[in-house]
DNA sequence: GGCCGTAATTTTTTT
DNA sequence: AATTACGGCC
């Protein structure tokens, strides 16, 4: 098996890679730490499996856990193999495949072909108007916990009858199985199906249908498993069934970087894969190739503090670098004023923007970022977040789609029936409802229905009717026309747009600009179900990355990827590890958020920066915060300490072992400007409050106001858009900066790239 | 049926 | 603090 010396896919590669990309049958578990060069050893031995003439690419599983991790897998395997990797249908994440296999097989599970993708949004929805009916208070048992539990249950690969009686306990005292069962009926009505329910029904059919396992067995010569620490149960049943024929199974995992299991991950799948698969190959991949010492030895020594671990030692033959720095500063705004002076300076030293990232706890850390770069004229982009196919108007225009491609789907009917205002309220929808459960219809053939009956007003019948007949329409057209054209037909027709101009504010003009994106992401799909599939799947907004910019993003949407630089703001009890993971889930919540701590710090290849802030506004209240017990636990040796703590680091460091804060009762109690702190802290804060204004005027200058000319397409007195505050009026301008009045938000600097002039 | 005011709630993390 | 949900009023 071993390949030519020569052989360029070996190129490169440490002994156990080479290893990985050889050892092609029977069963391979890979174990691979951080930085390690384990999608190296992937993308290449997919290459081999193809280059050998040993399978085709379409006889090839490859299974990852992102779309992110999918596409560059795709793309990387293109550079080795070139166009044949277009031949790879089943390169993807767990639910894109299962949900393409679902497509041929939905009837024996009760579904048809064109069956719809739900949300966690719809889902939400669908559940309350389950427990309302049921005659339950939405209070006392939220929609959310029910959906929380189904989607557990249905992780663990439960259907509703096979839930214990303590599962069952879980929701509303003894209702869970009878909600479970409700809602499954209900989505096997509207012919739909949640995230959970494509790997669930996938694993159903498998189980249940001995020809359609041994199809798809005798078809995969060879599976691969990205991430294999963070499938569920269902995940590890499904691959299971499918490689347990050839048992040609190659699994790539890292025990320190699990951090899903809030999703249903057992990392336990890794440590039985050498049960299941007798005899599996174990390689070790320990070799760093990504970080300086100093970060691999911070990082290692936090996550010693685990107790539950596999363990493995990293190791590097690089030279030294910087140590990972930890900074204490005052409060929020000081903290994300530290990491944008600093960022500058790294660019003035010729560092690129997209070698920098700034990863969070949670998505609300990223506005102080935000705030701050705005005003400074910092390029940055934000991962995640504010996700695009999650806008109202977005939400709107899919639910139209949606009614088209698939007349059953009540969801989106309720979602657009009056949207735009067509004068149809919550009456009407009600009676419409009571003729569809009394018909056993969808309530888009109820509409038709009811305008023959005299249960609504004249007027209101004739609104269905007209609205019916558009819809019919347009489903006639979809058949011809491309889906780019037919949302822009469907939006101008249902009188959207009509409704959005008229309301002639940057909001709603915003949203005719998304709207016109939307149709334009739409030109590259050939068929309106190829286009809703790819937007339920891949819900992430693929915004093109050719600008140099900083990245913001959480912790978890950074794992796979490395920077240059990473900062990691808000190192603080309560923030990072989280209050919620403090609060419940025990030693196992906080061992993960410890290895979140661990994923967070390996991200980066050169420089590694961690921030804490003494103060914090959380819920619009100050409050005090001491360092995060992580920062403890940094092996000392490798950490440079900036911190102005009065008393140094050491007395903090004694005082989170302690169950309370001692500062925290009384800081709480007082506003926070008032705050008494040691000496250290008073110093440091009247610094900040002298020095900062004048250093913000004078001596940060962002490096794009060195080169930057004024712009000469706006003058004072101008009307302009910017992206985040909208519509405002130019008072004054200084080079490349401009003095704004806002229209909703006062007067605000921003730098002049981010202003266009206003349409209008 | 639509609009406006107050109250409640929010902050994990992703497919 | 800011967004959303709901209730009362027109």
């Amino acid at each position: 098996m071993d390949g030519p010396p020569g052989d360029p896919l070996l190129d490169g590669l440490n002994p156990p890679q080479r290893e990985a990309v050889l050892t092609t049958e029977g069963p391979v578990l890979m174990l691979a730490g951080a930085g390690t060069g384990k999608t190296a050893a992937l993308t290449r031995r997919l290459a081999h499996l193809v280059r050998a003439r040993l399978a085709w690419p379409s006889e090839i599983l490859c299974v990852t856990f992102t779309n992110r991790a999918a596409r560059e897998m795709r793309e990387r395997v293109g550079h080795l193999i070139g166009p044949a990797v277009e031949g790879m249908p089943w390169l993807g994440t767990f639910h894109a495949i299962a949900a393409k296999m679902l497509r041929r097989h939905a009837e024996l599970v009760g579904l048809q072909a064109n069956y719809t993708i739900i949300d966690t949004d719809d889902q939400l929805r669908l559940l309350k108007q389950l427990i309302v009916a049921e005659g339950l208070d939405e209070k006392r048992w939220p929609a959310r916990q029910l959906a929380g539990c189904i989607d557990r249950w249905k992780n663990r690969g439960l259907l509703p009858d096979q839930l214990d009686a303590g599962e069952n306990e879980a929701y509303a005292n003894g209702k869970g199985r009878a909600f479970y069962q409700l809602y499954q009926d209900r989505l096997k009505t509207l012919n739909a199906c949640d995230f959970g329910d494509l790997l669930l029904h996938m694993l159903t059919i498998l189980r249940g249908h001995p020809e359609v396992l041994a199809q798809y067995q005798q078809r995969f010569k060879y599976v691969m498993v990205d991430e294999y620490q963070d499938t569920n149960q269902v995940q590890y049943f499904w691959l299971r069934l499918l490689a347990q024929s050839r048992k040609n199974i190659c699994v790539v995992g890292d025990d320190d970087q699990s951090i899903y299991s809030w999703r249903g991950a057992e990392v336990a799948n890794i440590l039985r894969f050498e049960k299941d698969f007798p005899g599996a190959r174990v390689i070790r991949l320990e070799q760093n190739y990504r970080s300086t010492p100093q970060i691999l030895a911070a990082a290692s020594g936090l996550i010693d503090a685990n107790t539950q671990r596999l363990g493995k030692t990293l190791w590097t033959d690089r030279h030294a670098g910087d140590r990972v720095r930890v900074i204490g500063v005052w409060d929020g705004p000081e903290e994300a004023r530290r990491v944008g002076d600093d960022i500058e300076r790294l660019e003035r030293e010729g560092a690129a923007l997209n070698q920098v990232a700034i990863l969070v706890r949670a998505q609300y850390q990223t506005r102080e970022f935000e705030d701050r770069f705005i005003s400074i004229g910092l390029n940055y982009r934000i991962v995640g977040g504010f996700r695009f196919y999650e806008r109202a108007e977005i939400r709107d225009a899919l639910a139209y789609l949606r009614l088209i491609a698939q007349p059953a789907d009540d969801l989106a009917f309720e979602r657009i029936y009056n949207a735009p205002k067509r004068g149809l309220g919550a009456k009407a929808l009600e009676k419409l409802h009571l003729l569809a459960r009394r018909r056993g219809i969808p309530l888009a053939a109820a509409a038709l229905e009811i305008v023959d009956t005299d249960e609504l007003p004249a007027r209101a019948r004739n609104t269905f009717l007209a609205f019916m007949r558009d819809v019919a329409r347009w489903r006639d057209l979809a058949k011809t026309q491309n889906p780019a054209d037919l949302i822009r037909t469907v939006m101008d027709e249902s009188g959207y747009t009509e409704a959005l101009q008229a309301e002639r504010t940057a909001e709603a003009s915003g949203r005719l600009e998304n709207l016109s994106e939307l149709a334009r992401a739409m030109e590259e799909y050939e068929s309106l179900g190829d286009f809703l599939e790819h937007v339920s799947l891949v819900m992430d907004n693929e915004a093109a990355a050719d600008e140099e910019k900083v990245t913001i993003m959480t912790m978890h949407a950074a794992k796979g990827l490395e920077f240059d630089h990473v900062f990691l703001p808000g190192w603080e009890e309560g923030v990072f590890p989280s209050q919620r993971a403090l609060d419940e889930g025990g030693l196992a919540s906080l061992e993960e958020e410890r290895r979140l701590a661990y994923v967070a710090i390996t991200r980066a290849r050169r420089r590694c920066t961690i921030l804490h802030a003494a103060n914090r506004r959380i819920y619009g209240q100050w409050t005090s915060s001491i360092p995060s017990r992580f920062i403890a636990e940094l092996p000392g040796d490798h950490v440079d300490n900036e911190t102005t703590l009065s008393g140094g680091a050491s007395l903090w460091r004694a005082q989170w072992t302690e169950h309370a804060d001692p500062f925290a009762e009384v800081a709480r109690a007082q506003p926070a400007r008032t705050v008494t702190r040691g000496p250290g802290w008073q110093r440091a804060a009247a610094r900040e409050f002298d020095t900062a204004p004048r250093r913000i005027a004078e001596t940060t200058r962002s490096a794009a106001s060195f080169a930057a000319k004024p712009r000469t397409d706006i003058e004072i007195g101008a009307r302009v858009f910017h992206e985040k505050f909208g519509y405002g009026t130019v008072a004054a301008q200084e080079g490349n900066k401009l003095e704004i009045d806002f229209e909703t938000s006062g007067r605000k600097r921003v730098i002049d790239s981010f202003v266009k002039p206003a349409a209008e």
